[in-house]
DNA sequence: CAAAGCCAGGAAAACGCTTTCCTTGATTTA
DNA sequence: TAAATCAAGGAAAGCGTTTTCCTGGCTTTG
């Protein structure tokens, strides 16, 4: 009692070290993120920070690139630096790193990668949102729809994306075209470049529907230095719902979700799991909707 | 020799907490930055993450909103945790925190902030950037020339920036007009807002200097929308020279520099600090430059 | 008033590693 | 061959906490 006065008066800071050492316990979340780079992840790890902040834990960030590699560095950092749990947006997910967690049985959350079995996850519905978006370009009169699409077909996210907009051209007796259908990087430049594929096509399509507004944002930059109009000669659908999106003209018509809630139920989840409490469902699907703006035309 | 055999095939790893109780040393850097939210921040965190890995610490990010309260919570949070060393991107930085370093004198590295005495730091020359930007409008023919301003005096950065720009208009005999001089925040829309102030007075500047881009694509697209043309209406010069600043149209003219090479250099150094190495200088300054695109027009 | 029950405080063990010290057996040298 | 040198492995102490256990003094109860 008057020794813990005393401590109080000194100012005394506790050697966190020690204390995780003796409890076993870390009170560390560690964080898997591709990139920072990346509005939608930054509100990822708002949401993450702002819930494991307000549960007493910290969090530590490892930047991936999105390579295998480096994931499975940084799982192996976390468990030797005792993190309590893992939080691991992942589109490139090999079953690799999967059973690497399980047998470790570390609690961990998937983010951002859906149709996930083994480990709990939260993310969209990448498939269903896709597949609205190009019904919603339909819906507007477009039938020459192009996708320019994720480049893997490991980045799940990317493959739900096409799987949609293939979904929806399918049921509305539409064939798919090959060449308007472009692998991307994720850079804005990565979009004007493929942009430029598209446009050197005989036949051009009259909507693209872009796998990020990152892409989509590098399609519109292309067309205008092309001399070509957003939406009077193609019209472009992005995937994210970025700031910027609103920003750019014609403001970009986009599918739109939370990032930041994806980041504050995983993480409260993961304590959840942390705290041997059993978590259900096992898999959360966060809701989209589409933000339609100006970058459609309404094709009569 | 044989266990050190037998512990590589039981894959066993270390626990990181007891080597670094036993060892006194964490491998941990601390980083305090206001926001994620910021494409320049995000460069800061990369050029941090690179070589802080290439060294073999661990980092551990927070985000302090740039509020001192937030600051001296994980100023403690890093002591707690035994962290090697801190890296504090702090604008709004009040001498209590100074002190507080000073005297646990753990190695700390500020970052952002110039002009700083007791501490080492690595920033750029805001003053002398702002400076140069604005001569620029001047030389361009510009003489009714507005600022759009970081809000708190307290910002250093802000009002380093501040300083330049004035210093460039009493040079050439230019008399500051207090009402294109508006205090904004650092958003999007806190750009417009502030654009819209000056679209109010009576009497309308023929150029804009923004505190930063995001500040200065805010005001662009405020233009826009009341029909006013950037630069044929109005110039807009910016700051931070983030990639979105080449992709909307205009191409804003703006003050660049690496964010990435300050991250490196912090991180450099401080491991420096933490190895006992005595650094010099204590005060590294990154090179800016001005990259002069479509948003300000030449006045005849 | 004595025996039983409590509570607070102190001592000791444990957490998993590093570091230091010491032993033991092997190698070298005269 | 015996003494001196060396290297490698094992034992023990220490890092700063938490947790468990124990003791001694205090309060309660019959």
């Amino acid at each position: 009692m008057r020794v813990l006065k005393a401590m109080e008066q000194t100012n005394f800071l506790p050697n966190a070290m020690a204390r995780n050492l003796a409890k076993n316990k870390s009170y560390l979340l560690g964080v898997m993120i591709p990139d920072v780079k990346n509005t939608v992840l930054d509100d990822l790890i708002h949401g993450i920070n702002h819930v494991s902040e307000l549960y007493g834990y910290n969090t530590m960030l490892s930047l991936t690139s999105g390579m295998l590699e480096n994931e499975l560095h940084y799982f192996n950092k976390f468990r030797e630096i005792q993190a309590d749990g893992i939080i691991l947006a992942s589109d490139y997910l090999k079953e690799n790193l999967i059973t690497n967690i399980k047998q470790t049985n570390i609690p961990c959350i998937l983010v951002g990668r859906d149709r996930s079995d083994a480990i709990p996850s939260v993310h969209i519905d990448n498939i269903t949102a896709a597949y609205e978006a190009v019904t919603y370009l339909i819906q507007q009169g477009h039938r020459k729809i192009g996708m320019l699409r994720l480049r893997n077909e490991d980045i799940a996210s990317g493959y739900h994306r096409y799987q949609g907009y293939a979904q929806a051209l399918t049921e509305a007796g539409i064939t798919i075209n090959g060449d308007w259908v472009i692998e991307c990087g994720v850079s804005v430049e990565d979009g004007m470049m493929a942009m430029r594929k598209i446009c050197e096509t005989t036949d051009i399509p009259t909507a693209i529907f872009c796998a990020t507004d990152r892409i989509a944002i590098g399609a519109i930059n292309y067309l205008y230095e092309r001399g070509l109009s957003v939406p009077d000669d193609i019209s472009i659908y992005g995937f994210d719902g970025i700031d910027m999106a609103s920003i750019i003209r014609p403001k970009l018509s986009t599918v739109k979700y939370s990032a930041t809630e994806i980041g504050m139920t995983a993480a409260r989840n993961l304590i959840k799991l942390i705290k041997g409490e059993t978590i259900t469902p096992r898999h959360w699907v966060i809701p989209h909707y589409l933000k339609n703006r100006e970058s459609v035309r309404l094709l009569k």
